[in-house]
DNA sequence: CTGAAAGCGCTAACAA
DNA sequence: TTGTTAGCGCTTTCAG
């Protein structure tokens, strides 16, 4: 048996109303700053609703207006550091601006294929913003059944508003790090192709990769390109993959810092020096970077999120969206201490 | 000028109602379950329902029903990786109960103050999960004013459910590991006291640190305790004082891995060897434990957000809790790589 | 087991 | 500028 409290009597707008002696909808009007209500008279509705402390039933005005007051963001892990960050600056942005933040985690709670199959969505968000997930066809119409406003972080979905970097330029700034040391035999170390997650950011940063080692002229075997699973463990695998193999390369260009901070604790393990016998780079500027000293690439991670909720805001007033709507942040080479020249001297 | 389309027309309860034949009060029965309904009744709205591709509205219900289907998350920080563990914890069971969930950061978005001030929350959730903050009487106070019910993770409160590790044993068997290693000049780095978030998590594990030592007859000055900053810089100063001192320690125990992973980088790069000169054990083993290396006392923490959520769940069904409602989950040690005999044999 | 009726608390035309 | 009048789409007594 439920002992729920006999739906205790909230105040409501018609209280506030018969206290300012006005009628319910001027209260309305007055407390959501309608440009027509005189000075005075919302004077006195405020000091009503602050008198009986008045907190408006959000379901009723979303019911009556339409309106959800809600945004949803989609995430595949809210436990990786890039996308806590992002919502973080989400939130910041979306809180400002009076909606409340409604967390999807598709990757570990429900399940990508459940949550565009039940769309949980439905009904309940005004707009959606969805961090880092390339969608096939099928989610993507998913989505746009909804009917509300969509922005992307990481990754661009047609002429959908986004915010993301350009991923491939910051890659081959990481690469051309490495050639301005010296360094001639450089591998990568890299996501699987195929994850879901990070599939467009994986081939943008292996192409840049490629690029960079391109324009340096340096032969095409100069630059292998090792894959594994994201992450730590993903990075430790794929030096241990180099480090099986015949040639060590001089220096390594990890896709994320959490795999280059796997390989780092690998290669610390098996005694090579690093910097001294090769160097790594990583890309992100991870929290825990400082803590291998890592030398990376970095990206404004938070503001892409408050970018890409802005994005929201914005269509959600209305303003139509002019030229290309995808946002592009720079990236910024951040040196520290895990690259130097080669140990010996080339070209 | 807004283009809004017009309110499309969703499907309602009233159609589905029209095309199975029956009342809206016998669909709205049939959907949520209600048992007072013959089964071909049922089967026959459910064939509807899914016909039409019925969503009930959200806001209607919540508005007629009085209940919000949502349950708020206050995080001091969410980009914690603690933190975002037990959100995802928590995630995994409302929504298996088809709950929302509201996300809160009062850490950075609105500022602690303004979030109590504000009560954002109000009339927005049918209950609340606190993540580790300690709060005083008057935000206790407006949380209670809400009416609904709270948990906590991380902190007791009262007689609120709640759901913890038992941080002193915790850092007592940190300590004790190092004891059974023949440390008997050991140092703790720790959060300072008074930081909101962490002061009680803090004062438990400090309280662990003393009492093992204290329980190994260890002169008091064998026990020194360094506090800075939480979090990977604040390990960096904690280590840099003790480095400063006169006298080394052989063992360190970081109230949290993110300070011992900071330590351990400033010692590092100090070209002490860990754990030859100086062994470090952390707790919580965080995800960049094993980037390091590191030995620590693990926690589970996605499982604390589970737990508090399934708290949560049951008083909102109505059952009444029994006992001491808060619950204590156990900690292990995780031997690893930075532990090890003091390097000049001791009693 | 089912239906009718009465709101939940607010917003949004439309008048005045 | 302000008030009146209808709902928004559902849930919930209360009858039957």
């Amino acid at each position: 048996v439920v002992t729920r409290t006999p739906a205790r009597q909230h105040v409501s707008i018609t209280d506030v109303a018969r206290r300012a002696g006005v009628s319910a909808s001027t209260v309305s009007r007055s407390l959501r700053g309608n440009p027509h209500v005189s000075a005075d008279t919302r004077a006195r509705v405020l000091q009503a609703a602050s008198d009986l402390a008045y907190v408006p039933s959000p379901a009723a005005s979303r019911l009556a207006s339409g309106r959800t007051g809600a945004i949803g963001v989609v995430v595949p892990f809210s436990t990786r550091w890039f996308f806590s960050e992002v919502i973080v600056g989400a939130e910041s942005a979306l809180r400002t601006a009076g909606y409340d933040l409604l967390l999807y985690n598709i990757g570990e709670t429900v399940g990508r294929e459940l949550f565009f199959a039940a769309m949980p969505l439905r009904r309940r968000v005004d707009a959606v913003l969805v961090v880092a997930s390339s969608l096939d066809a099928d989610e993507r119409a998913a989505l746009d059944a909804l009917g509300v406003p969509v922005s992307f972080v990481g990754t661009r979905q047609g002429k959908h508003p986004g915010v993301g970097v350009d991923d491939e330029a910051g890659a081959a700034s990481a690469v051309r790090h490495l050639l301005l040391l010296g360094h001639t035999d450089i591998a990568m170390i890299s996501g699987e192709p195929d994850d879901p997650i990070g599939r467009e950011t994986t081939a943008a940063r292996q192409a840049g990769f490629t690029r960079a080692l391109r324009e340096a002229h340096l032969p095409e075997r100069a630059g292998r390109i090792v894959t594994a699973r994201w992450g730590v463990t993903g990075g430790m695998r794929a030096i241990e993959e180099l480090l099986a193999g015949a040639r060590l390369p001089t220096a390594v260009f990890a896709e994320s810092d959490e795999m280059a901070l796997g390989a780092l604790q690998i290669l610390r393990k098996a005694g090579l020096d690093v910097p001294g016998r090769l160097s790594v780079i990583g890309f992100d500027d991870h929290e825990m970077a400082p803590v291998g000293d890592l030398t990376t690439v970095s990206q404004p991670v938070r503001e892409q999120g408050l970018r890409a909720a802005t994005l929201l805001l914005a269509a959600l007033d209305g303003q139509p969206q002019q030229g290309d709507p995808f946002v592009v942040l720079p990236t910024r080479l951040v040196v520290r201490g895990t690259t130097a020249p080669p140990p010996v001297a080339t070209g």
